[in-house]
DNA sequence: ACAATTTCACTACGTATGTATAGAAATATA
DNA sequence: TATATTTCTATACATACGTAGTGAAATTGT
């Protein structure tokens, strides 16, 4: 009993997403938002709460893909996965390899100073999501006996993810999406070393 | 013969330089400039050529004051003082360890999008003298048999900058001056394991 | 066909931006 | 002390921003 919208909410959300992934979120207005994304000032408004509001709905949609590509599959594996992670940080057509870098790392940097909470939320909730799975990982690997006891899993988890952050910075400033590849080899030439002998069979 | 400057041209710059660092260039306005550089409107245009002149003019007193505090003392040591580097980056008080990240890295996740030839340039500039920094060092130590034959120097130079850059990263979206411990233990503990044996003696 | 409802396209508004202009203020020289 | 020169303060300007409002358009139910 209305008139029907003109867009697809899903697909306008993934527009945006890339949308802010490139440009960032105060260089690109709601003008050109609607472009991008075939939304229109009055369905930004009440559909997603205006361009903060959008912007939020971009970084769940961000991290849901994530999940649903690169993490939840790590859940499975231990540090064979993780390796995979690393390497599918500069692997071309990969979800998390793109010439913009990540826009997770983007709103860090950015909401640096914006200081809106709600965004700082929704990146910290990344990261440590992000930090679980490569901990979840590492210990199933040290529980089997896989990496050896020395390693801190806890401070390595961490340490794993700063070097993501690490790998994405230099693929955006470079505008490569590959740009990483030397620190992706040096992170996975580490985690090999971290095995125990018995375990020592690289995919 | 003319009336005096009302401001220290060298104290404006370190000014600039630490006031874009904190908030970024596009999120800085010329008037809050103005109140945290002590200069006006005039003299940022006739002086620095607008808004972007002072920009550059602070990249330049950034890159100038870590080539002086970091870069250059790096030539004279190899592998301790490239190890040497990366404790600094999480240590109070030193220049390239702050809660506000990197200068530098700032730049060019902001700039992916503003596109000024002239900002890209100068971030790169300073990117290729750490990397060369990495290298020299790297090789002086390598040419001493202090570290392995099997490091190549030239893709672990490029691995460690994309690493400083994942710690200056965490360190601002963490808003803190240390959150890159983590990786910097690693990558302090992964140039150890690059010694020969007759070599290792860290500091 | 008509009315109700929702969305769309367009305009307007207040604010902020970087830059440019104009007159006042402050110094050095004559 | 008068004048020339430079810088400072203050205002003006054109543009862009995010948001809000307003009437037209498009659908469903009666």
């Amino acid at each position: 009993m209305a008139r029907p919208k003109s867009y697809d909410r899903t697909e306008a959300i993934r527009l945006a997403c890339n949308a802010f992934w490139e440009h960032g979120y105060e260089a690109l207005g709601v003008r050109a938002l609607e472009q991008l994304t075939g939304l229109n000032k009055f369905a930004i408004r009440t559909e997603f709460g205006g361009k903060e509001g959008l912007y939020l709905a971009a970084l769940a949609y961000y991290h849901s893909a994530a999940k649903e590509a690169v993490l939840t599959p790590m859940r499975s594996g231990g540090i064979d996965a993780v390796q995979h992670f690393f390497r599918k940080l500069v692997v071309e057509g990969s979800v998390n390899s793109s010439a913009w870098g990540c826009l997770m790392v983007n709103t860090g940097i950015e909401n640096a100073e914006i200081g809106s909470t709600r965004l700082q939320d929704a990146a910290d909730d990344y990261w440590q999501d992000l930090r679980d799975h490569f901990r979840h990982a590492l210990q199933m690997s040290q529980n089997r006996r896989d990496i050896k006891n020395s390693v801190d899993v806890d401070q390595a988890s961490r340490g794993l993810v700063t070097a993501v952050m690490g790998v994405h910075t230099m693929n955006r400033i470079s505008g490569a999406h590959d740009a990483g590849q030397p620190l992706v080899d040096m992170i996975v030439t580490m985690l090999t070393s971290w095995r125990t002998d018995h375990a020592n069979n690289p995919l």
